[in-house]
DNA sequence: AGTATACCCTAGTAAAATTGTCAACTATTC
DNA sequence: GAATAGTTGACAATTTTACTAGGGTATACT
């Protein structure tokens, strides 16, 4: 298992979010019982969503998240580090030099997966998977 | 950090069998000294790899550990899995069917993600990395 | 035969991370 | 001012991680 309940979670209401873009702030209750998350947890990582600038909150009575900037510029990648901070296999890619090898072979699979890991969610934005989300409803609808 | 020392430590150690192969067992304690891991601790990894028939041991004075299949035929997710387990983002990918949501919209990323990482770690061969380490420490010679 | 070497196996365990829960507080609307 | 809804900090249960400890078994060498 690689991400956590908090990247999976979060995401899941940051699409939530993305989906009723521009049409009002949505509650934590909305959100935490329409995908049966603890209300008080979620409300952990929509805070800390918030503290990075992706989310705004419209407090007191009819307020509630809603995102804080367009769908298209809000990338899953953004989210997840958010949430779960650097999506990296092994620490060595972030900042500190390997320890006990100068030339450690493993090194080079490490930072490939992590390319790969980068590649999606860098290139998802919550746009995206609104518009994907939409067809896949269609879709659903015709059958 | 997606990968924990399971991982980390176990690949080494393959990588150092893979490094080694042909030229009989290889002693834990040569592998734990040379990458400075906890003898005991490498010991379990190790017995996990053997258990599921990555390689083999033998017991005694000049025992060790020896990989039970050519290099070119061990993948690092085969490592990686035997260590660490499913390499998914989500349970929700492997066998359970979504709880809440017929069509989740989350699932799709991270069926990508997995994908990735998949692309990589069953790609990677042992003997990839033996063939690119000594490339790698020919480079540094010429220097 | 005896001893040193080296893998085998199980149990325990301290620390950290995960996954929440609780309660008091503040801001807003009606 | 009552109801709604986000804010904050503390804290607790559970699980995972990363070991440690120690006895057991097989092999080689003398
Ligand atoms: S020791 Fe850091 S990646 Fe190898
Ligand atoms: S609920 Fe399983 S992937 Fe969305």
């Amino acid at each position: 298992m690689i991400l956590s309940t908090k990247g999976r979670y979060g995401l899941k209401a940051a699409f939530e979010l993305a989906l009723n873009y521009g049409g009002g702030p949505v509650s934590l209750k909305t959100i935490s019982s329409k995908y049966n998350i603890s209300e008080n947890y979620l409300e952990q990582l929509l805070a800390k969503l918030r503290k990075q600038g992706f989310i705004e909150t419209v407090r007191g009575v009819n307020g509630g998240y809603m995102l804080a900037r367009k769908p298209e510029e809000i990338t899953v990648g953004m989210i997840l580090r958010a949430l779960e901070g650097e999506m990296t296999p092994s620490d060595c890619l972030s900042g500190d030099v390997c320890t006990r090898e100068s030339v450690c072979a493993t090194r080079v699979i490490f930072e490939q997966i992590e390319k790969g890991i980068n590649n999606v969610i860098d290139n998802t934005y919550l746009g995206d998977m609104v518009r994907q989300n939409s067809k896949v409803m269609q879709e659903a609808k015709l059958l």
